[in-house]
DNA sequence: TAGGCCATCTGGTCCT
DNA sequence: AGGACCAGATGGCCTA
């Protein structure tokens, strides 16, 4: 089961891809997506009412209306900022985890779902011998 | 070409 | 009120 571990190898997983950084220039996107989206300082919240990010919608049957909440175009680049950096922080956990889990030297770069079952196998390896020796 | 993986956007919900 | 978190959708890239 635990294989693997006989060829125990710490070896710093190089990305094969660039993919770990936030994008940092504007996108090609054919759909016009991604532009000005690469700095949240950039943004300029200030202009936007409060009022405008609420929007009145008909309720669910019981005739009361809900507050929906509707967030400006100015809001809406700022949360995918923001969500683009707390990937980038989750990607950067990912590869600290990678550094840890011990895989074979040629092997490919581990997904973030292979990384995730590895540790756990790996985490009970380790649990199980502590608990024998 | 299909399937896997990933980045990104988005809207909903939770939390402070 | 607004940021954090989450999950679904979408599209691009890569490999078998």
């Amino acid at each position: 089961m635990f294989d693997l571990v006989s060829d125990v190898d710490f070896v710093e997983m190089v990305p094969n891809k660039s993919v770990l950084a936030p994008k940092e220039t504007h996108s090609t996107d054919s759909n016009g997506r991604y532009q000005d989206l690469t700095s949240i300082h950039a943004l300029d919240i200030s202009t936007a009412r409060s009022d405008d990010f609420y929007a009145t919608v008909s309720g669910s049957g019981n005739g009361k209306a809900k507050r929906k909440r509707v967030i400006s175009t100015v809001q809406r680049r700022a949360a995918n900022v923001r969500e683009r950096k707390r990937m980038f922080s989750l990607n950067e956990a990912f590869e600290r985890l990678r550094g840890k889990v011990p895989t074979f030297a040629y092997e490919k770069r581990l997904s973030r779902i292979e990384t995730l079952r590895l540790a756990i196998i790996y985490i009970a390896f380790m649990t199980d011998m502590l608990e024998n020796n």
